[in-house]
DNA sequence: TAGTTTGCTTGCATTCCGCAAGTGACATTC
DNA sequence: GAATGTCACTTGCGGAATGCAAGCAAACTA
């Protein structure tokens, strides 16, 4: 378990503070994967992400968890796999993706669909809304 | 110069490609250094940030110049000093920032004025139009 | 012109990362 | 119930990135 003793607490700048917890460039992917799809387990994130090595993510979840970002639990159907699941303070990061989504579509094509965009854009708060709800009650697929 | 190959392209998800230009521990501080502090010279982020070292600050200003997020251009009154200024592009990050200071300020203790992260919070609009007027007008040193 | 400041660059040791291969617990299939 | 597959990791290893200290040329200052 590599530690990551020389990011730890360099000031208490918030911007600072939360680069300790998300400043590389795959925490806020899982982070994504949990808020916008479905992914919860541990293949998921590995097939459907970026290419994440196993290792990484191993250690990613890790950090993710004993930062308070989600949780980790058995599933009760599957003994083998876990459950990850954003936490509130995780599903507070909602504003920021949104922010981060619309900044990389302003400048540069990417493959987010245009109408969910635009929806981020012109109808912020209610699209933080349903993003929520959707995370309080699980099972909604909204579209 | 070294590159950053094996974060090429991943894939077109906008928040995968905003983390190529920014998912590091040290890019965001330098736009926040550009962006809330007068800081725009090499001396200045390295002596004013959490310590980060010469040869990576070298690096991260040419990524995020040949990125689009900053100028560098000869300062006219002391010909070895750059001066370094955001873009724009960089200048649209603003509500990622303050979306970053609202979560750290609202899940721990940080360094952040209450007061500052109270305007934040219940006058964001008029807050980033304030941050983009002082970049447009700079000079203009509001508390 | 001697000395300082500025913005880097270079060497070097340490750490981190990605890839491939393995492991043990559990589940499924026959 | 034995063989096979799945799941969530873990390990080994080579290469890349990082942090630290030192050095450097150009430009400014005394």
């Amino acid at each position: 378990m590599p530690q990551r003793s020389s990011r730890a607490a360099r000031s208490g700048c918030p911007i600072s503070i939360a680069l300790e917890q998300l400043g590389d460039p795959w925490s806020l992917l899982i982070v994504r994967d949990l808020m916008f799809t479905g992914l919860r387990t541990f293949n998921g994130f590995l097939r459907a992400g970026e290419g994440i090595a196993s290792n990484i993510l191993s250690d990613r979840l890790d950090r993710l968890e004993s930062s308070g970002l989600l949780t980790k639990r058995r599933d009760r159907t599957d003994a083998r796999r876990f459950v990850y699941r954003l936490t509130a303070k995780g599903m507070d990061l909602a504003p920021v993706l949104v922010d981060i989504i619309l900044w990389s579509a302003k400048h540069g094509p990417t493959d987010a669909p245009p109408a969910t965009v635009r929806e981020m854009r012109r109808r912020r708060t209610r699209f933080l809304r349903r993003v929520r709800a959707r995370w309080t009650h699980p099972g909604t697929r909204a579209a």
